[in-house]
DNA sequence: CAAATAGTGTCTATAAGACACTATACT
DNA sequence: AGTATAGTGTCTTATAGACACTATTTG
């Protein structure tokens, strides 16, 4: 909208102006807002998915979203609501220790062949939640685990990774995506689709899928998503392994008090690989504010023995300072 | 669109059911693309902005943007249409030197006071770029200093900054809206608008504005932004910052060959600050991949005296690793 | 010549990782 | 008992920053 009227003042393509000028005038773009909804269960990576009831892409596994309601709520909200009623959870119930953010927005023409869809997703951290209620919704819902999935391990073009997460806005730090090459130095056509620059994690790989990294990559033959969903959980897994070295949200994946041990299963699973324990456990407490001791210990060792673990709770830093690196991969930048 | 079938199967709300099911039965948010194009000019961060002519906001200082064209374009292109018509650049032109990335939607009903407007809004580095052609558009427009504009230093609720960019799906580092709090822990209920989430930098800072950070804060009576530009030009500013820590993108801001001075004075305009020119001579050269010597040397030295530096140019790397931290400010996090 | 800059050398503090070791608790 | 885990200590290496210094060029 903004900055529309400066067009068209003295111009010749009158026509051009008009459709730009009133929105109504012309066909529109809808938007919807999709989510990606991380857990663990199990010491698994699961994600958010329901299964579509009808064409296109009948049967399918897609993520969970729809349409922004006009006038009415924000993109958060919108969010927000559409996680809430796939979980059937209450928007504040268990909901509120959810950890929310936007990821980042995809409005390639032919994403949804019938027609014009803007979708803004959102990336959603949980603790363990009961399944959704699948009863309630046509189709199915159910966490899947990510990977299990296919998202397309075949290679994305470094030079032009489509559209949507950029290492955005936010403070962070290198993901895949930007690894991969982001948009970086293209001229403003290079993309083929709309994708927000990935922003968060500093280790380098510019390599699509390359060996090295153990889980979180597609296996032969996986759950393939409808639209270009596969995409977008595959920023989302960016974003989030990236997320977890500067900011603790490593712990919305656990209870309200939880142990070293538990909050490295965290970092393992996401980021796919065994992590040193000792070296883990100094790590963390030595960063300020991530955690904080509750003065109690476990009820019981670990299954196959072992002393009990201390148990802490989050601490108050918004970021992690020094950050929790992921460890260097084969597959560095260049 | 996705997803939404999966509604109102044996569901009593038929009404809120039809509402989401057809968009052409409801009322839909219109979608426009907003760019923050920043450049360097006089070692001076820049950003193109355009006179409003009409209201709301008249004569207000606004981003450059428009529509998307539905059916007709994805959003990277609609971005790169708006910079090229802004600049007067060729879509290839000079314009292929500049580097695009999605930053976040903005989608607060509230936004624009005309109806439901849901921006997604780009980054771009550009180098010095002609000025833009004002005579054909409307009113004005013109490269204004990101210092004097009024980005509203006016804290923002560290635990509800509203709704944009958060650090986003790419690889990248915490940004300052990182640093500020983020939608981290809050509810999915939390935000007041709709914002994308900060990625980019590693380094905490939690205070809204605090002092410590020299140059890119608000002045005491600057330029005023239209509808909620303010809120989209600080975080691109933050993922600015961040963005030129842990990738080579600085160098987008100056010509095809450089001097080492040449990218330090990029780092101290968009970080605000001076830096050691000796360390970050010897940092940026340590780095793999960040420049690359042309082997030539600069006409002549220093305006002030000094030995003719040798030229650079950008080298293939995509990620530094290691990264160029920014150094730490006093307002670290906690 | 004075002043400023380009570029290098050196030292110190911090942080990450490898490795070793103890103490505890489970089967 | 055997084994696995929690947690700590120590050493090595990489990196960031402070500081010093030489060489080169401009006014």
């Amino acid at each position: 909208m903004e900055g529309t009227e400066r067009r068209g003042s003295g111009r010749p393509d009158e026509a051009e102006w008009l459709a730009s000028y009133d929105p109504r005038a012309f066909e529109r773009v809808a938007v919807t807002c999709d989510v990606v909804a991380l857990t663990l269960r199990e010491s698994r990576l699961h994600v958010l998915l329901v299964r579509r009831g009808g064409p296109p892409f009948a049967g399918d596994w897609a993520l969970p979203g729809g349409f922004v309601r006009a006038g009415q709520e924000s993109l958060d909200r919108a969010a927000a609501r559409e996680l809430a009623e796939e979980t059937g959870l209450g928007t504040d119930t268990a909901l509120d220790r959810v950890h929310l953010e936007q990821l980042g927005s995809y409005g390639t023409p032919d994403r949804d062949p019938r027609m014009h869809v803007v979708s803004v997703a959102y990336l959603a951290f949980a603790p363990d939640l009961p399944d959704p209620r699948a009863g309630t919704d046509a189709v199915a819902a159910a966490w899947i685990p990510v990977d299990e999935l296919d998202l397309g391990g075949t290679a994305v073009d470094p030079a032009d990774p489509g559209e949507a997460p950029q290492p955005s806005g936010g403070v962070g730090r290198p993901t895949e995506r930007d690894r991969r090459g982001g948009t970086h130095g293209g001229g403003p056509a290079r993309r083929s689709a709309d994708s927000p620059t990935p922003a968060d994690s500093p280790t380098p790989a510019d390599v699509p899928v390359p060996t090295g990294v153990p889980a979180p990559t597609a296996p032969p033959s996986g759950i393939r998503l409808a639209f270009d969903h596969a995409r977008i959980v595959a920023d989302a897994l960016d974003r989030a392994r990236s997320k977890i070295e500067y900011t603790p949200l490593a712990t919305a994946f656990l209870a309200e008090e939880f142990t070293v041990s538990e909050l490295r299963a965290v970092y393992e699973a996401v980021w796919g690989g065994k992590l040193h324990a000792g070296n883990f456990h100094r790590k963390v407490l030595s960063v300020p504010g991530f955690v904080e001791s509750t003065g109690a210990t476990a009820e019981r060792g670990g299954s196959r023995g072992g002393p009990r673990a201390r148990l802490y709770r989050a601490g108050d830093a918004r970021l992690l300072h020094p950050a929790l690196l992921r460890p260097d991969r084969e597959d560095d930048v260049r």
